[in-house]
DNA sequence: TTGATAGTTCGGCAGGGGCCGAAGGATCAT
DNA sequence: ATGATCCTTCGGCCCCTGCCGAACTATCAA
């Protein structure tokens, strides 16, 4: 019975004007502060502020403060896909103006601030389906990865610290994310980080200033072809 | 303007609790009368009717009438698929109680009502994870699949009409669709739709008498193998 | 024709929720 | 400290909308 009304309370949490402009905005995988929201939304800082507290207890968005701004974002990329759904149920085809701005000026960008420390775009998939084809990892329900032990000892020669990532305290493991743009599952949790991490320590990766993409080098395209069999 | 408020307007449709327990009933992928609907959502018929036809309006629902009886069923997989991301935001793990019951009673089937003419389910996404590790399909955009020239080429040696397909006017060329269950896209619209048709004309696949669920048949599981390299 | 069933439309009631003004913390700049 | 900025909480207004009773249409069964 809460099971009904869980779908209801977050459609109705979407299903507002004002809160619907402002996911809009948010859909640009960035964090927008409280009055930067409202005023898209077009209405008074106060009466923002109370959906904004209402879409974070509904697990929507994600809150960090810093310094007197506070700073909003989607909760997670799940949220990001049920919002785009919506609106190709609306019959919008491109994402609203704002977003396919960000959009454009930034293409690799592909929701990473909410897949902060696992590789995603693009790059994640690839590296996610070499794994898999290799067999070095397989999906384990619907939620997460079972690392093989060959996996395990793959991971273990190109640098990967399987066993701090095993180590991690109550974090999942291997976790499949699913990707906004690609809409495929990656590998995020404790293993995907272990993976990231590899990337950046080896030089195969590297974040842009300022920003939430991630390059792949030269280098890092070459070990994706000799080391992962992959191409991209 | 009318893009975002278009959002918000298919989320408020979502977001009631009698209409969202509605679309969950619907979720099983079949058309319901108008009372049986108002009899799950725990409201009279007046008020499901007010309800129902705003659904309609909303190109939400499609109505069918037969006789005095008026036949309700989601408007199209794309509705479904956003009440089902929806449900994914919510922290459902399962599809709700009356839409489980026919998941028991008939375990493959997909929501294979509105992916009528293409193959879905665990059959539809091994034949399209065959086919991109194969780089005969590959994601073009987030909404379709671009058929290589290889790819071209393999369907038209296994028989699939892909000039047909090429042909079928207004219709979406290869679209991704996401399965509700298993949460990964397959290949719908016109090309979908060819190889669904070459798989029920060479006995590969049969569709099981007064039921959406589609069978594999044993050389069907054999070509599956040979022919697109994969194991189900 | 008469009655029963399925569905819709209409009207009025009542509650929920969105909105803003006012006021109150928090943080930064000077 | 003083003011400015950012954000929140509180209180009250008001509209929107979901709800049902009643009445009406359409189909089916005698």
């Amino acid at each position: 019975m809460t099971t009904i009304n869980a779908l209801s309370e977050v459609a109705a949490l979407m299903g507002d004007p004002a809160r619907a402009a402002m996911l809009s905005l948010l859909m640009d995988g960035r964090a927008h502060t409280a009055s930067e929201l409202a005023l898209t939304a077009g209405i008074t800082a106060q009466t923002a502020s109370g959906h904004l507290a209402r879409m974070v207890a509904g697990n929507l968005l994600a809150a960090r403060a810093q310094g007197r701004n506070r700073f909003y974002r989607l909760a997670s990329s799940e949220v990001a896909h049920a919002i785009e759904s919506l609106m190709n149920v609306a019959g919008m085809r491109a994402p609203p103006a704002s977003a396919s701005a960000a959009w454009r000026r930034d293409p690799d960008l592909r929701f990473c601030r909410t897949c902060y420390d696992h590789l995603a775009g693009q790059v994640g998939i690839a590296v996610t389906d070499a794994l898999t084809r290799a067999g070095h990892i397989e999906p384990e329900g619907t939620r997460d990865w079972k690392l093989t032990d060959g996996g395990d000892l793959f991971c273990q020669r190109i640098g990967v610290d399987v066993d701090g990532a095993r180590r991690a305290g109550s974090r999942h493991f291997a976790r499949q994310c699913l990707d906004w743009s690609e809409r495929r599952p990656h590998i995020s949790g404790a293993l995907g980080a272990a993976i990231a991490d590899t990337f950046f320590r080896r030089g195969w990766a590297e974040r842009l200033r300022r920003s939430r993409t991630v390059r792949l080098t030269d280098s890092g395209r070459r070990a994706l072809g000799s080391q992962f069999g992959a191409t991209l």
